[in-house]
DNA sequence: GACATATTTAGACAGTTGTCTAATTATCGG
DNA sequence: CCGATAATTAGACAACTGTCTAAATATGTC
């Protein structure tokens, strides 16, 4: 399992960004508005979560907007599943 | 989602030791061995792992056991599952 | 009790990480 | 082209983390 995974998932101000992005894509400003913290702090953690490949983005005029990358969610869901979640399901 | 967890997962030996927890329980010697770092430094991964309810530990003579706790893990393929990977199961 | 084995705890240290402010890049509208 | 808006990048800094060695705790054996 790539380290640069789950060293993303292990900050909670980018497990809320992830939430978000699962409510709906929304533009790094968008995103910035529901934390406290600067806005150069939230668009470093948006470069975690894309270099970690949970997020991607595509420019939008002069804004980028951010989706999540379920693909990546489900590859770490197998990785537990198939080595600790007792071998069932759930 | 308890900030620990995803914090103890986010070490790649911390991987490691619950993997080999996975095939069977193991003693804190036993675990140490597959390590090239000091036998200290696995016993604070254990600690680590065992704060997060990752790992349960009993004594068992001189040696101390531990084993996986499979029902922390399912609580967190559940959080991924419900808000990540898409609605439908993986 | 003294000694050996198994493990944890304490304290130190270097490397990493999250945050900040300031500067830079990119796009849009006149 | 200029100024405004959107977002990233650069550099600094405090806090956290993983590692180490040394010391402490717990159990078993003589």
């Amino acid at each position: 399992m790539r380290d640069a995974l789950f060293r993303a998932l292990a900050d909670p101000t980018r497990r809320r960004i992830l939430e978000l992005l699962a409510e709906r894509d929304r533009t790094a400003g968008e995103i910035a508005e529901h934390f406290p913290i600067a806005f150069a702090s939230v668009s470093h953690h948006l470069g975690v979560l894309k270099e970690a490949g949970l997020v991607a983005s595509e420019r939008e005029g002069q804004r980028i907007r951010y989706r999540l990358n379920t693909t990546v969610f489900q590859e770490v869901v197998r990785y537990l599943m198939a080595r600790f979640a007792g071998g069932s399901d759930a």
